[in-house]
DNA sequence: GGCGTGACTTGGA
DNA sequence: ATCCAAGCCACGC
């Protein structure tokens, strides 16, 4: 919960709370759900409020994890089983959405 | 009430 | 495959 009144927040959180492990959505699909385009307003939100839910199931269109989060967000897929696909960038991985895209 | 920022997206070169 | 530019929306100051 974040505070009462940020109704943006809080669909937000819900919607990532409701991803089952092992699974992902992207930023866009969140907004989607939300009737929104607002995808950088979500990362927005999980960057000040996605402490308290799970922020790695969230990723981006390309299937890249959230920006300078990479490696936390690796421990978590791995823990739960979430398909990656190695590859040589910063980022030393990829998800894979066709395998593991949750719809809301 | 207005402006700048960002854990984004998509399309074109 | 890569990089660049424009569009989008909500938040914080």
């Amino acid at each position: 919960m974040a505070r009462n009144g940020d109704a943006f927040v809080e669909a937000v959180l819900a919607v990532v709370a409701d991803i089952p492990p092992g699974r992902v959505m992207t930023y866009g699909d969140v907004a989607a759900v939300l009737g929104s385009r607002a995808a950088r307003a979500v990362g927005q939100v999980m960057a000040r409020y996605g402490h308290a839910v799970p922020w790695w199931r969230v990723v981006r269109a390309g299937g890249r994890p959230p920006a300078g989060h990479a490696e936390r967000a690796r421990e978590h897929y791995d823990a739960e089983g979430v398909p990656l696909r190695p590859v040589d960038d910063v980022d030393g991985y990829r998800i894979d959405l066709a395998a593991c895209r949750w719809r809301g």
